[in-house]
DNA sequence: CCCAAATGTGAATGATCCTTCATATAATCG
DNA sequence: CGATTATATGAAGGATCATTCACATTTGGG
């Protein structure tokens, strides 16, 4: 993967009157229909701005390129799904590591089934755009929470918390997408999350003291 | 995702002289090594045309579009990867449950660690072509290869075996590819992979007899 | 009510790139 | 060796799109 030109990705210019506040979001609303519809190959500038019902031109006063608009939609979604995790974490905080692994599989299954297309067609927007920044950093966001969650746990053995993390997110995340991405009735869906849940209970159950 | 207007997929003419097979295989060597230096955006008729050392016209003779190409070389990759699959699992029929998810994890992992840009930059193709009908042809035939191990593993317990199955293939899967997703040191990673089989081995064990 | 700043418009530009086809060269075989 | 078939060439066609810019409209404060 050469490296790019490095292209703008910050907006252009921030809002200042409503009504172009009104724009910027008729436009990322646009954005996620025409992805979903669409798919990536079928977002053109065109299609954002006639779905939007605004012009191509106006886009352009907001966002730079059609890299950056894309780029901003998924920093919209992943900051809220940060927000999200880290809240998890608070509330799971100094409770049993069971508890704290149950609830993390929680949050982020319902992530995915409130909006299923959606976070596939983001997944691919990203892979597409090269927009691997945008994703380790929220990686690494959302690491800090979970790893201070699991540290400081009411039963951590001597095993140590970060290593713990690491396996758990790794699991999580990756049997979390995987899961979503055959196309599975909800009734194998629901018991693919119980019995991921049972598989770190097992896992946590033999490292414990 | 709407309907993109079906495209020809096969390719165009086999090869018969040996002359056209040299070429062959000269175009998908050419595109995977486009495909890791520039990315999927790079990947050009005439980029891959030029690396190959042909012109356009003779990838057209092979191919009837871009498109065919990549799937193409997705279907090469895929098959090689299932039938590694299928000899692992051949080779651990009737074995107990934890040797024959750790041989999976194993085979897994190799593949990820013998190719792991092209690996991913197979991913992304896929996910840009919506090429998923590859993807799940390819995910059943495994599915079926590691369903009969695990069915007829020396210890399997009253629990049902697809279940069993469905669980260990998509941690398994997920976690590998979201493992080499992220940046990691090579001992992170291999401390990565001896904590999934734990964490397997545990999960089996609890659900054990 | 008036004007400077903010916002919106969309035809035109220019670049990229897939695909075709008329033509040329090479292999095969009777 | 001549004819038929296989293979290779690459300039030109044509379509798609991101992006710009000169100009229009709207807004809010003075």
């Amino acid at each position: 993967m050469a490296p790019q030109p490095p292209k703008a990705l910050k907006p252009r210019k921030t809002p200042a009157q409503s009504r172009s506040r009104v724009t910027v979001d008729a436009i990322f609303e646009a954005t996620i229909q025409v992805l979903l519809s669409r798919g990536m190959a079928g977002l053109t500038t065109t299609s954002v701005a006639e779905r939007a019902g605004v012009s191509v031109g106006t886009m352009y006063q907001y966002f730079p390129n059609k890299q950056s608009l894309v780029h901003a939609l998924n920093d919209r979604f992943l900051t809220a799904l940060a927000e999200r995790v880290e809240g998890t974490c608070a509330r799971m905080r100094a409770q049993p590591l069971a508890e704290a692994a149950e609830a993390l599989i929680d949050t982020y299954w319902a992530v995915k089934t409130e909006r299923v297309e959606l976070t596939q067609a983001l997944y691919r927007s990203v892979a597409e755009l090269d927009n691997d920044a945008l994703m380790h950093a929220f990686a690494a966001r959302v690491d800090r929470a979970t790893t201070a969650m699991f540290r400081e746990a009411a039963d951590l053995p001597a095993h140590d918390a970060s290593r713990l993390n690491l396996l758990l997110t790794t699991v999580i995340y990756g049997a979390v997408r995987n899961a979503f991405e055959r196309g599975l009735d909800p009734e194998e869906i629901s018991g693919l999350k119980s019995d991921l849940k049972a598989m770190c209970r097992a896992h946590l159950a033999s490292v414990g003291r």
